[in-house]
DNA sequence: ATATATGCTGGAGCTGACTTCAGGACAAGC
DNA sequence: GCTTGTCCTGAAGTCAGCTCCAGCATATAT
C-alpha cells in the first residue's frame, strides 16, 4: 500500500509544494520514486513525515531537521545524538511554551486595562491625572500577574515531571 | 526626561535598525522629533513599545500591530475594539501553546524512543520483526502521551479560569 | 480520441521581518 | 579643527519558507 503526493499531503494537512521543497531541501532522503518517476510514499513514510511536520511545527529549522533525517539514515550508531538533538529541542521549546505563557499574562493584564477602560468610558483612568502617562502603580499590577502565571508553570511543571516518572516506570 | 534610539534599544534588547524599521512600519507614530530630527522616547513611549514588543513575542503581525497602535491615536471610542483585538489574539495565543505542548508530548515520545532504543543498541527493537517499519502499537503509546498533556492543559485552563475570576472581583 | 486530473522539474517570485549600506548632519572631547 | 560617536534617510539586500509558473508526461473517464 503506497499513497500519491497529493494524497499525503491531504493526510498530513501540507500543499503539494510544501512536500515537494521539503523534498528537495533533503528531508525526505527515503520517499522513493515508482517507473514513470512519481513519488510512492509508505505508511512509514508518512509516519516519519508527521515527526518531520511535529518538529517544524515546534520551530525546528528545515536545516536541523535535514540533519536529523542524515543521522537516521546513518544508523544505529546515531542513536544517542539523535536523542541528545531531540533533547536540545525540548529545551527549546519549553523556553518558548513559557515566553508565549508571559506574553500571555501581559495580554491578559492589557484586556483587564481595557476592560476597566471601556466601563469607565475613557482611557485616562489609567493615566495619572492632567496628563498622557500610564499610572506606574500599573507596573505593579503586572507584575502581580506575571507572579500567577508563574505559579501555574510552576504547576505544569510538576504535572510534567510526574508524567515522565510514570512513564519511566 | 528622555531616550534616545539608542537607550531604547538598549532598554527594550532590541537593535536600532529594528526601532527604525518599526516606525517606518508605522508602529510608532508617538515618538517625537526633536529640533535637529533625532528621535526622542519618553517613558511612555517605553511603556507603549513594551507592549509592541510583548505582541511582536506573540507572533502578532506588524501589520496589526499597527492597527491597534492606530485605534488607539483615535481614542476613547476605540476602546472596546481595542480590547477585542486583544481578545482575539489571546485566543490565538492559547492556540499556539496548546501546539506548541502537543509537539511537545511528541517530542517526549520520541526521545522515549530513542532512549530504549539506544539502551537496546539498535533502533529495530521499535520495528516490525524483520522489515523496517515502526510498530503500529507505538502510535497507541503515543497517543497515551497526547492524553496525558490534554489532562495537564484542562490543569492550566481551570487554572486560568480561577486566575481570570479573581482578577474580576 | 479527447478532456481532465495528477504528477514531474527547474527556476522565478513572494512575504515578513529585519539588516546593511551609502552618504550625510550634528555634538563633544582633545 | 579634527576625530569619534550617535544619529538621520532612502534604498537595496538577505533569509526562511514557502508558492507559483511554464512546459511536459502519464492515467482515467467518457
Amino acid at each position: 500500500m503506497s499513497y500519491s503526493i497529493g494524497q499525503v499531503a491531504e493526510k498530513l494537512g501540507i500543499t503539494i509544494d510544501t512536500i515537494r521543497y521539503y523534498d528537495k531541501s533533503g528531508l525526505l532522503p527515503f520517499v522513493k520514486r515508482n517507473e514513470i518517476g512519481r513519488r510512492e510514499f509508505t505508511d512509514n513514510d508518512l509516519h516519519l513525515m508527521r515527526t518531520i511536520v511535529c518538529l517544524k511545527n515546534a520551530g525546528v529549522s528545515i536545516t536541523d531537521i535535514a540533519s536529523f533525517i542524515s543521522l537516521r539514515l546513518d544508523g544505529d550508531d546515531t542513536l544517542d545524538q539523535r536523542y541528545q538533538l531531540l533533547k536540545a529541542h525540548e529545551q527549546d521549546l519549553q523556553q518558548q511554551i513559557t515566553d508565549l505563557q508571559d506574553t500571555m499574562s501581559y495580554l491578559r493584564f492589557k484586556e483587564w486595562y481595557y476592560e476597566t477602560a471601556t466601563e469607565a468610558g475613557h482611557e485616562d483612568i489609567h493615566f495619572v491625572p492632567g496628563t498622557n502617562e500610564v499610572k506606574p502603580e500599573l507596573d505593579q499590577e503586572y507584575d502581580a500577574h506575571l507572579k500567577t502565571t508563574d505559579q501555574l508553570d510552576e504547576l505544569a511543571r510538576f504535572a510534567n515531571v510526574k508524567d515522565y516518572r510514570l512513564r519511566k516506570n
